[in-house]
DNA sequence: CTCTTTTCAGAGTAATTTAGTCAACTATAT
DNA sequence: ATATAGTTGACTAAATTACTCTGAAAAGAG
């Protein structure tokens, strides 16, 4: 399993779509600005997350992305698999010649590392986090956010904290 | 946590010298021989080793290093800090701070990764390692290779284990 | 003292990966 | 038609990784 930025990116970006899951499609302009992630960025994660079946895509005008799937179905493991390729973490890829012919002397750790995350990554769903109030407050807050500025209201986001 | 070869290089590193951890020192030309890495990358590993105080050396002839706790008392988080800074699975490295002011929405999935793969790793010590069976039978081979080599005799201890 | 074996320190570097950008499409609603 | 939005693939700058190279310095053996 890695475990990437481009993982993460693709967590945040998948959640916004559970999160605003009605009706309409959402483009991924709009995820971008509450995201924060460039547009071509997430387009190229977007490709990935059609070709694996995890959404599906809308053109044209009013168009955007909607999850393929329930969002219970949809765990955090699949969304990171869908945009990094699985290194694993042994150094033969399960084969058993991490060391010219022999297994390292660490295989089995490594393999018992691997289903460790696995477990943990596979047992969150979209789902689930979509109803933690947590998550719920702070997707309240990005949508504010948008709001403002898309109304060009004087106030300025004044992040004197970065 | 971050989990890249150095880390697992580390590992084997520390691994080979609970394993062969008696009275004298173990040079870092034999765990060369014995783990496939090369001297110069064990040099750069086994300095920060030492200055975490993991493994304590003996200069000139005949010497080389030692553990300088313990096996029991090593973890295997412990290896892999020492070699491989602490890099952070969220965006802002414990901050609330990852989105502009706010937290992002799966601020709090990440540091339960991070929480969870550090208790897999900080659970599993050099010495349970060391009193492994798979691990041991790995060990002798690795050694009887090495015997090999230095007496360039034709004995094979045919080690038929499984 | 000198030779050899070892660790110690730090600079340098080639390859790979990451985190994107850019440009030129295609599809669709109005 | 035209504007919106996804689609594709090539390209790239910066960072990181996984090393190597050089040249010490310490310590024991002869």
């Amino acid at each position: 399993m890695k475990l990437t930025t481009k993982g993460r990116y693709a967590v945040n970006a998948m959640l916004d779509l559970a999160l605003h899951n009605d009706k309409a499609p959402i483009n991924l302009t709009d995820i971008s600005a509450r995201q924060d992630i460039s547009l071509t960025y997430l387009e190229q994660l977007f490709s990935k997350l059609r070709k694996k079946g995890l959404v599906e895509s809308i053109r044209g005008p009013g168009g955007g992305y909607r999850l393929a799937l329930d969002a219970d179905e949809i765990t955090i493991m699949r969304v990171m698999y869908a945009v990094d390729e699985p290194i694993d973490v042994t150094r033969c890829g399960g084969q058993q010649n991490c060391m010219g012919d022999v297994r390292c002397l660490t295989h089995d750790l490594w393999l018992g590392l691997n289903r460790h995350i696995a477990e943990y990554l596979n047992g969150i769903s979209l789902g689930e986090m979509v109803r933690m109030n947590n998550v719920k407050q702070v997707a309240d807050r990005q949508d504010a956010i948008m709001l403002k500025d898309v109304t060009h209201m004087a106030a300025t986001p004044s992040d004197a904290t970065h």
